[in-house]
DNA sequence: TGGGCTCCTTCCGGTGGCCGGAAGCTCGAT
DNA sequence: ATCGAGCTTCCGGCCACCGGAAGGAGCCCA
């Protein structure tokens, strides 16, 4: 499958140059070429070629201090990602209406293998410090949205996260299988997660589960709150109502605004496996 | 300079992965295989074995419709890019209040070569429509925030594009090279400008220089408002005093705060050659 | 001033990875 | 059935890529 190097050998040209955009992180925003060379694992004069040709592109841009660093032309096209842009462009109303009623942190992620990476992220300047960053990744098992991915991501995925090592964060982080398992279940029931100083011990996050078309889960929204704050109980309306409403805009029949004076039951998932146990990538 | 085929032939293997990155666009989000092949210039068979190695990655994505889209991998590596994120982060309180403030269409945009780039935008789901959209390009001349970016450019770009064609939008775009030599030096000596109906008839954008910790205007920041709306005049002061915090916030010492009850004059830039006409990309 | 360090850039010959034509497959439409 | 469009796999030949080596630029310390 992989057209690997003949018998054993090292990457193909695409890997190194992917090898070399991995070589940029969260931590390492800006790299010298060696310092690519080194963390890609190329010899010196084999990344100055990639690398030039990269930066030619305008996939890397070279800073004044001659320094290399991820390049416009590459955000470009990283934008046209469907799970980002599309996403994000019908859930920025629903984000910016949270943000301003609760004037805190406010989260949009999906769930990539076996972890949450967050596509959008409001914060105020003084609201809780938050671990998150846009493009950033976490555990499933640490965080609200997380624990709502989980609960309505295909039953193989869940048994291999419940299966593989549980890392904590805090000392409240959930790291017991069973534990979890029950958690995630309330979370189908509820509809909505609270992790309690799961990810730093000042913190506390509501979540809700946003869906497709196709009602699967495609989504997860949150609200970041100071754990010593008032009630978070208070804030899950909101959050259910926001995560309902980009489900709504996103087509989730689900979500379709009902007659006025029926009573419209919360999009409450069961545990009925046609909704959140099969299929999925 | 480039690796390029020895003698004559086709680009590098590099070049050609650039190339299918390429061949993604606004308008072309999801593709087969052999579109892909087709847009890049490549044999199927060698699309074939570059495009499986992209997906493997995680730079594309195989959707269920066989057609491959950007992955999130490449949108994640892409986030880092710090003209978009560094900015954005910093950025986002300010526009969040400007966009509470409006209701309408808040943009900000960087400079890059004779285009602007939308980096963020946040667009009220009722507000006027616009054409620009997050990782979208637009011409200098046509544009609010184009408009800005080209009155702060080094001398060299803005001699550039007053000699390049201009390309129309509207009948009410500029095109005229005096013209708009006019309107780039009142841009300076107001520090805002004002479109009416250049990119479509029924807009109008109010755009802002955000500058950097070296003096350099290093963004622009503008609201769009439909051009038959109440007086634009009065949307300035907000756009201005955002754009004021913006820059604040990335360290411009032109923006400092200056002791209360001395009077702060507007960070407007003089033609002083030192602020806006040297250096450059 | 000189030595030692890190980082960058360029050069060039050998070779093994890449190229891409061709054949076969799976669809769906006619 | 027949066609066509798109996808996948295979494999031999050739040439583009690799990377060691040499040289330059800048910095710090003695």
């Amino acid at each position: 499958m992989s057209p690997s190097r003949g018998g054993q050998s090292g990457p193909s040209v695409t890997g190194r140059v992917l090898g070399i955009l991995s070589a940029f992180g969260p931590s390492a925003e800006a790299l010298t070429l060696s310092g690519i060379a080194r963390a890609a694992g190329l010899p010196l004069s084999t990344a100055h070629r990639l690398v030039g040709e990269l930066a030619t592109w305008g996939a890397l841009e070279r800073g004044e201090d001659g320094r290399y660093r991820i390049g416009l032309r590459l955000w470009e096209v990283g934008a046209l990602a469907p799970r980002s842009l599309g996403l994000r462009e019908r859930a920025m109303p629903y984000l910016e209406d949270l943000y301003e009623a609760t004037r805190q942190n406010v989260q949009l992620a999906v769930r990539d293998g076996h972890e949450v990476v967050y596509v959008e992220r409001l914060a105020h300047p003084e609201a809780v410090r938050v671990f998150s960053r846009v493009g950033g990744r976490m555990p499933l098992n640490a965080t609200g949205v997380g624990q709502v991915l989980l609960a309505f991501a295909p039953a193989a995925v869940q048994e291999d996260v419940l299966a593989g090592p549980l890392t904590a964060l805090t000392p409240r982080t959930i790291t017991d299988p069973h534990e979890l398992r029950r958690v995630l279940a309330a979370v189908r029931r509820e509809g909505v997660a609270v992790c309690d100083g799961m990810v730093d011990l000042l913190s506390l996050s509501v979540a809700a589960p946003v869906r497709g078309e196709d009602e699967r889960v495609v989504a997860s929204l949150s609200v970041v709150v100071p754990s010593t704050g008032a009630e978070p109980r208070t804030i899950v309306p909101a959050v259910r109502a926001a995560a309902r409403g980009i489900s709504r805009a996103l087509g989730a029949p689900s979500a379709r605004r009902r007659p006025a004076g029926v009573i419209t039951p919360l999009p409450t998932a069961t545990d009925d496996p046609a909704l959140g146990a099969e299929r999925g990538a």
